[in-house]
DNA sequence: TTATATACGATTAAATTAGTCGGATATAAT
DNA sequence: ATTATATCCGACTAATTTAATCGTATATAA
């Protein structure tokens, strides 16, 4: 009920631990995984995921690993949400159209509302405050 | 991520529903859950839950049902939605403390903050207001 | 007595989320 | 060259949460 997923905890976490390290320095997975207690494949994953969304560069080979490539106080929290898990809705039809209720809930407008309250919330936070 | 769960939009589907009959009509749940769409079996343990709760009155028999039987206008979401689901938290650690990075945890509070922003933001919206 | 309705526990099914496994490629160091 | 360390990536499995179903009991109006 109106959880984050661990994807974005961890990827949060990551992000944040990565803008905190000296400009050349560069950290491996693994090596996040293990201070923060994260299983080591499911970060590998997200940080390649991260990577390919231009967030942060990685190098490959001994000594490689991964350092920050973005501003992070440029991006808010709903962008970086969406870029990770897609669109944000608190109930489907925000979203999509496939509600078998949708030709007579009475309760559509006031919620899509509610979400865009809830959305206006996370695009007031930029990745920096989260530090 | 973010949602609702069904149980919470059915249970304000129904209450925004029995709040706009006349005073002394009362509503069989098969009626509503045709009306919606909504599971029979599953509409009506959301409408026990909400009798229990002593927001709906329950009468039984043939011409039975479930009538309104609180002021939908002094009730927020965040009230309905925690004595329907439970606590909301958009990570484990708002609510319970068994999160295994909980040490070393570097967005514990700025994830805090942003949930407390969420709730405002549900205890700024009456129920009478999804109608 | 019958039909309609709530009450309620137990179970099953579906969907989502979380985590694992296996193997490929790149590269620095030896 | 070989080895060790690291990213990369798809397929798969497990766990959890959410949604729905089943069966049975009880109340009551007609």
């Amino acid at each position: 009920m109106l959880k984050l997923t661990k994807k974005v905890e961890y990827a949060l976490i990551s992000l944040v631990h990565l803008s905190g390290q000296e400009d050349d320095i560069c950290y491996p997975a693994s090596k996040i995984a293990k201070k923060y207690t994260i299983p080591n494949e499911i970060l590998a994953k997200i940080l390649q995921q991260l990577s390919s969304l231009g967030m942060i560069k990685s190098i490959k080979g001994p000594k490689g690993g991964y350092k920050i490539s973005c501003e992070i106080n440029s991006i808010n929290i709903f962008e970086f949400i969406e870029m990770i898990e897609g669109p944000i809705g608190i109930v489907d039809c925000t979203i999509s159209n496939d509600c078998n209720a949708i030709h007579c809930c009475s309760i559509k407008d006031p919620m899509t509302k509610i979400n865009n309250q809830i959305i206006e919330t996370l695009k007031g936070i930029t990745l920096d405050q989260l530090s």
